[in-house]
DNA sequence: AATGAATGAGCGTTCATTCAT
DNA sequence: AATGAATGAACGCTCATTCAT
């Protein structure tokens, strides 16, 4: 639905389309170039003469792609967020989603949450970093969350319409806001930790989403 | 207890302890325009004579008392550190503070903390920064966070077993890391919206921390 | 034998070699613009970017061709040692430098020396000065003075036994270390004197030279 | 003969003539600080700030005696050349020392700068130092430089009368400084060497003394 | 279009020297 | 006179970005 950089009508931060398989191929190494070393040493000490000396672009053809450094964190964070947007609207609209139960619903979702961040650790070094907390970025950030929230936001209505507790759209994205900040940093910080330890975290993390939920879900449970 | 820059005992980042009405007065403006430049535009990208200008004190004397950046960043901390343990501990052991139900508990410390952030913005811009996480201020960070689980464990198990659903310190720290961390975040995040959003926020804040607790007293709650 | 930089084999202190002919001049330009900054004012006080500015070179190109200021020093220094190495040893192995009498081979090699030093005067300016002496540029001294010691020590053990008055191979070493440190010495002094005077110790610089070999190679000369 | 930190009627370094008892006493110590930061890590990485601290004086008492970091190393300067003129003059004008042949002469000269600079690493620190050669410190080296040739010469010129080989002054002179130099490099470096190999040079260096000066007092032996 | 050598503003930090106490 | 905290110019060096080739 969306192509590997932007959605259509965004503005990229890509100087230039790259329309040649050579210069897509240049784009990619250098976005993963990046996440890698973001990840490694922070955004603030990663030199964009090595990123592009750990893609194999000469540095010259890095900025014939991105007019600045910000603009690779930027290309890196509209990536992210398109990709886990991706992930949980394939599983939410999917034909079995749709019929599993609350409590199972969400158990999946923060699995897949989960395993994006285990895929994707630049997601959380880049999202989560106050530093590089650009006016720009964090528009992205914003952007991206906000698919996030109507993706969880549209799951948390229709459940709670199917189990007879409707909510007011104004109260599921609340809920969804909630959640969605909440579950994310907690899987980020369960990211890091060991194995045994962080299971132990997604499985507290889905209890608290589900805890949190019924209670929103029970006759009086709204805070107004 | 504590005084204003460090613990008796723990070791001082400062090169020197002012002992001089004016140069404890420099040390505070320091941190003060350490505090709003972090806060402002993240820590790497303040250097360390923008610092020294915003306090209006000469580089070289913000160098007399810091024997380099990092030094600011970690005096900060172990300063945030202690003020809010110093805030919870004193509501926890307050007479009163024991005869809360645990409802009333976990609300008032929400709503103590939400008044740190909100009095400290520097607090979580330094915490919260995955960039400038040195070992050193990974430990400071540990530390508090330790004290600070500390505190909201000891008052969980202790509701917990008032109300005749005792539980292990294992499942206390577990739960209070879980409470910890997210409504640490949920409420920095809280604090930069304006009032209306932030106070039903800080709502939903208490709500998610008394569900989530609820059901893990409950009979069964428990995930082992 | 050797390249006007290092010889080959030997780890240069360039950060990268310059290839191009704009490179190599200016590398030349920033060593000049050095040794001459080292003689006039030392090399403690002279700064990285008083050298760039006297070589017409920005900050940045200097850097890109010595890592640090160090490396010009060091760079001058290896540059300076093969240089003199070459003069020597282009003098005594060449077939009229075999003939000559021994006491014709010293004045000679003084006057080689006394020239070198004119045309060089960083030469004693670095290799002189205590200050700068780190480790890394002794061991270049080191080598450079070893290098010079075996010119000379060939030249004095070939003499003597072609007189009849052999030499051990270590008495030669001793005898050619004192004769290089204190014509060497002598050699600068006499460098920064008037054309008159400097002339003046030129000569009584062979003489004593050859009056310490003499006496070195006289039946009963040895100290032992 | 000279007191000990200037001879009368010079222009001393120091800002003030330290009367007191508890003045000359911090003089001593700072001086002797000086020295010692001198010789471990040359004159330009030594701070006044360390060598208060070594004195045990506060810095701004150092800058009572002292009008800047120069005026130490110049009055260090001054007392060495006044100590090691003492002590040749001392051995030269001694009733003994008038007796002695010239070889046994040169030999003890040798052997009582060779103990000097033992007992005075500073000496070579500071005068044989191309970074700290101000104009000023120049100046003094090249007073000192004069006395001690004097001196020698003096020693030279009677000897080679009292052998029946007289020498104008002008040749007493010029023979003096080329010792004067080349037995000071020489005894320089053999200082820094291990003892055995220390032995060696500094006998070397009494048979290049009287090698060289024999040449010169043979029949014949003048260059012009 | 592609390259990578070139650029220089600006960084964190030092230390000789001063001057209020 | 004595002190040592205060000062800020200047250091070595980096790196985002440009532009001649």
């Amino acid at each position: 639905m969306a192509d590997s950089t932007a959605a259509p009508g965004e503005p990229s931060p890509l100087r230039r389309q790259p329309r040649q398989a050579r210069s897509q191929e240049r784009v990619r190494r250098i976005l993963a170039a990046a996440e890698e070393l973001f990840v490694a040493g922070g955004v603030g000490s990663t030199t964009t003469n090595a990123i592009a000396a750990k893609a194999g672009v000469p540095i010259g053809s890095l900025y014939q792609f991105f007019p600045d450094k910000g603009a690779i964190l930027r290309s890196l964070a509209q990536l992210y967020a398109e990709q886990l947007h991706e992930l949980l609207t394939a599983f939410f609209d999917r034909g079995d989603g749709r019929t599993l139960s609350l409590e199972a619903s969400i158990t999946a979702a923060v699995a897949l949450t989960d395993r994006f961040f285990r895929d994707h650790p630049g997601y959380p070094a880049i999202f989560l970093d106050v530093q590089s907390a650009t006016p720009e970025l964090l528009a992205i950030e914003e952007e991206a969350d906000v698919r996030l929230i109507n993706d969880w936001s549209g799951l948390i209505v229709e459940k709670a319409a199917a189990e007879g507790s409707p909510l007011s759209e104004e109260e599921g994205h609340l809920i969804a806001y909630v959640l969605v900040k909440t579950v994310g940093h907690l899987l980020w910080l369960a990211a890091t930790q060991e194995q045994g330890r962080r299971e132990l975290l997604v499985a507290e993390c889905g209890d608290l989403a589900i805890a949190y939920l019924r209670r929103r879900l029970a006759p009086g449970g709204s805070p107004a």
